[in-house]
RNA sequence: UCCUCGAUAGCUCAAUGGUAGAGCAACCGGCUGUUAACCGGUAGGUUGUAGGUUCGAGUCCUACUCGAGGAGCCA
């Protein structure tokens, strides 16, 4: 019968065994101190040579650093630990012994570390990331579930761009080319007029030799998608999205971003309405803030962080110029120049993490703007066969995971946020 | 693709052009409560690769390889 080790402080008094990982040990001639930790928790396990019998002494002394062991003892109370509890020793089994350990407690390079990425994973700190993703991708989940969204899975393989410009992934489909996704959108379009509301959430790639702190050549997106919402609905629902999930996350993992040492004021701050801003009052505000910028130009990381800076919470940026967004979006018809999107701008400085739009859902101008990308309208009958029977007004947006964990943590770069980072120069281990 | 920076012990880093060193990890010893434990000792090196300058190169020069940060693009 194993104890999980977070199970111990309703075992006080106990006599009980844990399975897991010696990850340090401090020890003197009659004491050692085994730090252990299982996945659940870390406890301290004490045994005292004068009390253990010398095969346990022996063991104790013998395991070396993440030796694998199975630890018997009685749970005790203590003050002097962090958890409250502490294990006084009456048995070790070492399952493995560890080779030499290669990741220390000194500090470590971030090259060293992505290298031995397999293992950097145990450490508390990746332990806590990992915990707050699953946190946040349940959140984001059950949201939609309760809001009525089916969850309808794209395809990963695809026959052409979504988007024209980005670059793909090329694959060799039985002697004719396939591309990896790079978003499930389109396909969601067809499901939202099967469905109304839905979403799908799968791992999108990218080609592009993109070398920032927030870019992975394959990461996760959730992308909802619903029938009958304009551009303004798309914002409310995001605006009510990033609420909850946030909301789940300070619920739920309070003690993993105490591990990170998040400061929570910036998370809090969403409870209150996010700012809209038009994407013309943002370039003016920019220019107030001395940033070099024309209107009609995207908006280059700097930028996206001074106006994330102005609000301290996010901040939905609309309408901008139809030229810097993809074919798909549809124009507003009272300034065609202009497009019914939205980006969500993270604060303290985390950019985008939300690109939004309301769909293009007239026939003419959607085949007028696919030529204009220069695209072929071959690969795209499927997608204008949509605007053929029965079209709507719809919306929708896609989230990136790792950008949205990296602002949840308060990690500097989104490699740390996906258990194995795919960059430009890495895809080991 | 472009710009900047980097590569020295298993790891993190030092070393004015003049004998390659420290801390951590490992190993041995010491310590009755440690919290990245502490104290003493041992071992550990073709300085990323290939050339060049020099009496002498870890250090200066050239090329290459690998990586990091940023730009563009995006989530």
């Amino acid at each position: 019968m194993t104890t999980l080790i977070k199970d111990l402080p309703s075992h006080i008094g106990e006599e009980i065994s844990i399975a897991g990982w010696m990850y340090n040990r401090r020890s003197s001639k009659k004491l050692h101190f085994l730090q252990l930790r299982d996945g659940s928790g870390t406890v301290q396990g004490v045994v005292v040579k004068s009390e253990a019998n010398e095969e346990t002494w022996s063991a104790a002394g013998e395991a070396t650093m993440e030796s694998s062991v199975r630890i018997g003892g009685e749970v005790r109370k203590d003050e002097r630990s962090p958890t409250g509890v502490e294990l006084a020793v009456t048995s070790v089994e070492i399952l493995a012994l560890a080779q030499e350990y290669p990741i220390s407690k000194k500090e470590h390079g971030i090259d060293f570390l992505l290298d031995n990425r397999h293992l950097w994973l145990r450490s508390r700190k990746q332990c806590a990331v990992l915990r707050v993703r699953a946190r946040l991708i349940k959140a984001c989940r059950d949201f939609l579930d309760d809001a009525g969204f089916t969850l309808v899975d794209a395809p990963i393989f695809t026959p052409n761009a979504c988007e024209g410009t980005t670059s793909l992934f090329e694959t060799d489909y039985f002697g004719s080319k396939a591309y990896l996704t790079q978003s499930g959108q389109l396909y969601m379009e067809a499901a939202a007029m099967a469905l109304g509301r839905v979403y799908c959430f799968g791992p999108t790639f990218r080609a592009e030799k993109s070398k920032t702190r927030r870019h992975l050549t394959e990461f996760w997106m959730i992308e909802p998608e619903v029938a009958f919402n304009d551009w303004k609905d798309n914002m409310d629902l995001q605006e009510r999205f990033m609420r909850a999930i946030v909301g789940r996350v300070l619920e739920e993992c309070a003690e993993d971003l105490k591990v990170l040492e998040r400061d929570l004021a910036p998370l809090e701050a969403i409870s209150s309405p996010f700012p809209r801003i038009t994407y013309t009052d943002a370039v003016a505000t920019l220019k107030e803030k001395g940033q070099e910028i024309e209107w009609g130009d995207d908006f280059g990381a700097e930028h996206e962080t001074v106006l994330s800076e102005v609000h301290g919470k996010p901040v939905f940026v609309h309408h901008y110029p139809a030229k810097v967004k993809a074919f798909y979006m549809k124009p507003d018809p009272d300034n065609e120049e202009l497009a019914l999107c939205n980006d969500l701008l993270a604060p303290e400085g985390y950019g985008e993490i939300i690109g939004a739009g309301q769909r293009m859902d007239d026939l003419d101008m959607l085949l007028a703007k696919i030529e204009e990308h220069g695209l072929p309208i071959e690969p795209f009958q499927w997608f204008l066969d949509l605007r053929r029977y029965g079209t709507v007004p719809h919306s929708g947006f896609g989230m990136g995971i790792e950008r949205a964990v990296a602002w949840v943590c308060g990690l500097k770069h989104v490699r740390e946020c996906i258990p194995f980072p795919r960059t430009m120069y890495r895809n080991t281990p």
